[in-house]
DNA sequence: CACGTTTGCCCAAACGATTGCGCCAAACGT
DNA sequence: ACGTTTGGCGCAATCGTTTGGGCAAACGTG
């Protein structure tokens, strides 16, 4: 950028000095709706703009386009942290997404407390992004009830809210389900679940999921099966610590999140637990590190890149004006090592 | 945003109408600089245009601003994965600290790829970014070369490049001497590298410092015994199974980077082989899964975040036309069970 | 040949801020 | 009493686009 070989800043008003024609001719080539570009010159003059341009290597000024159209082809992602791999995984569909359809990205944690949640609503906004994706929503939504969202499109990614507002998830609650199912296949009657943070929809359904299956299958899980924790590895240690070192210590474990599991991988070998034997154990996201681990995890596969392109899309929708479907993707089981084999007949009651 | 019960939109204009006062007063009152703010107007005037502006929740326009200033407050980072949970760290730090001081970022993947980090370049200089922040580079500096970083100002992250340009990284090749350092004491005479991928300069440094320091210790190791791979988990199981599954199979092996530990981990229990056993086994990076993986991972930490922090403060003296040092984080070791008891006495030539 | 209709362009007004300059009145110095 | 500051503002140009109107010439039609 610049000014090429002087004549002026590389600018539409650049280019049409030098080529004696007026900016609205050469904004309409250039920058022009498809159907404009074509009327708005002749052929001839189209060319000679074209090749100015791309001589001088025009690039339109996305403030003055922005300042005029009211329209910045920015929007803003919000995620509680950036360095946990799911998140991580899901940004990356939103921006190999969001860069195909020629949009830029502003992507910010906010550590899932609400007035970070608030203050970098504030900020994103406040740099006029056309939307958002809001991946660290809570259930009570409280972040999301704001005024400053009123009139701002938005959809929620990976979690959901019970406000309502359009949604990409992962069916959780069948994910959770397919667990039990596998659980209770095998034989597990005594069964627990580390349930990750409760504000999260997804450490939510997916405990929902897995519970009710047991109580349809005539096996209710007692509430103190059940345990908060964060949805890193030292919140499954914790939680599994607590759930496993007591006499009736659960045959299956049931941890809402990868990260989670290898925390409960941990404990067990601390307690002197073998996975698979003594402890059957499954994960949830299939993060590329569950099958390499030394007892390859059984974890629920989530679709997570194709859920953040899912999310602009649904985002360039709600853009547009209209009020699309929420989607909720189909998880499936990979069944490995940590499950281990029957421990008795199956209970499936199907 | 929008109008704020009648009378204009909520902008600089707005505001000075509704106030019987030019913009210009206004603007200096709420965006000037400090000295500005307390010159423009009278102490009362001032007071009630900050009313005014608080109780409408003015925010000004930045694409206006730019569109003026000539600068954006936007800088582009660009990283070759952000799944990678090193660099998600490091970006970690960026955001932070460049949110602190009223920056947003735009952060794109460029998969290594030359063609795309070109590409990407591009586009962020197209959203008109006061700067770079470069995480992807090779030691080639094949994408630095192009004319469009002429006059951007920009920092390099994590991997430094032979081209020379301000750089923060850590001490890698200090980071390689550390482990090297480490496995002499312990005994180890025949080593192994799993070297990463040779355009990176973290692996190639890392590996340097290693290979240099067993050289002083007269025990070089030949070019088989260093076995380039990828930086995740499947690039050092596969390093791993070519190094180790031979008869003269080193006793000790340094993955440059955890995820590449973990594959060896992973080769290792394949073969038979138990960590810190059979086989000692560093990493670096010091990722928070190191500490907890089965068998404990020795790691060379090395401070991701403060990395981030930093590459944002210089860059920042870059914009403002300086030319500040590189800097050279310190790495530290941190020794845990994968590295295993002494087979020998030091070798140690100090 | 008169009369619509394209074609091919230009005019000019936004969009919302920043900033050098100038102006007027009151306060001040001598 | 008369310049000179200084405080407190306003004027107006500018940044680079977009976009609704025009307007003349060329063209098609009857």
């Amino acid at each position: 950028m610049g000014r090429g070989s002087e004549g002026g800043p590389v600018t539409l008003r650049g280019i049409a000095e030098r080529l004696g024609l007026d900016v609205s001719t050469v904004s309409r080539v250039l920058n022009g709706p498809p159907a404009e570009r074509e009327r708005a010159a002749s052929q001839e003059t189209a060319r000679r703009i074209r090749r100015l341009a791309d001589e001088l290597g025009y690039r339109p000024n996305p403030h003055a386009a922005s300042l005029r159209t009211r329209r910045s082809n920015l929007i803003g992602v919000l995620f509680p942290q950036l360095s946990e791999i799911v998140v991580a995984t899901i940004y990356e569909g939103i921006e190999a997404e969001a860069t195909e359809r020629g949009l830029s990205t502003f992507v910010t944690n906010t550590h899932d407390d609400p007035a970070l949640q608030r203050d970098r609503i504030g900020m994103v906004l406040a740099r006029r992004v056309d939307g958002l994706i809001i991946g660290d929503a809570h259930l009570d939504g409280a972040a999301l009830k704001g005024p400053e969202l009123r009139d701002v499109p938005f959809v929620l990614v990976n979690r959901r809210s019970d406000l309502g507002g359009v949604s990409v998830t992962c069916d959780d609650r069948l994910g959770g389900r397919l667990v039990a199912e596998h659980f209770l296949a095998l034989g597990h009657r005594h069964v627990a679940v580390v349930a990750g943070k409760p504000f999260a929809s997804t450490g939510a359904d997916r405990t929902a999921g897995f519970t009710e299956r047991y109580r349809e299958a005539g096996l209710p899980i007692p509430a103190e099966r059940v345990s908060d924790s964060s949805f890193d590895i030292a919140g499954g240690r914790r939680a599994a610590l607590e759930l496993l070192d007591r006499p009736d210590r659960p045959s299956a474990l049931f941890a809402v999140n990868d990260f989670a599991a290898i925390g409960v991988a941990g404990a067990a070998r601390d307690l002197g637990l073998t996975l698979g034997a003594d402890l059957a154990l499954a994960g949830f996201n299939d993060t590329p590190l569950a099958a390499e681990l030394p007892v390859a995890l059984t974890s629920v596969r989530s679709p997570m890149t194709e859920q953040g392109r899912c999310a602009v899309r649904l985002l360039l929708r709600r853009i547009a004006g209209e009020t699309p479907e929420s989607r909720v993707l189909a998880p499936r089981l990979m069944v490995r090592t940590s499950s281990g084999d029957p421990v008795g007949p199956p209970l499936t009651s199907a």
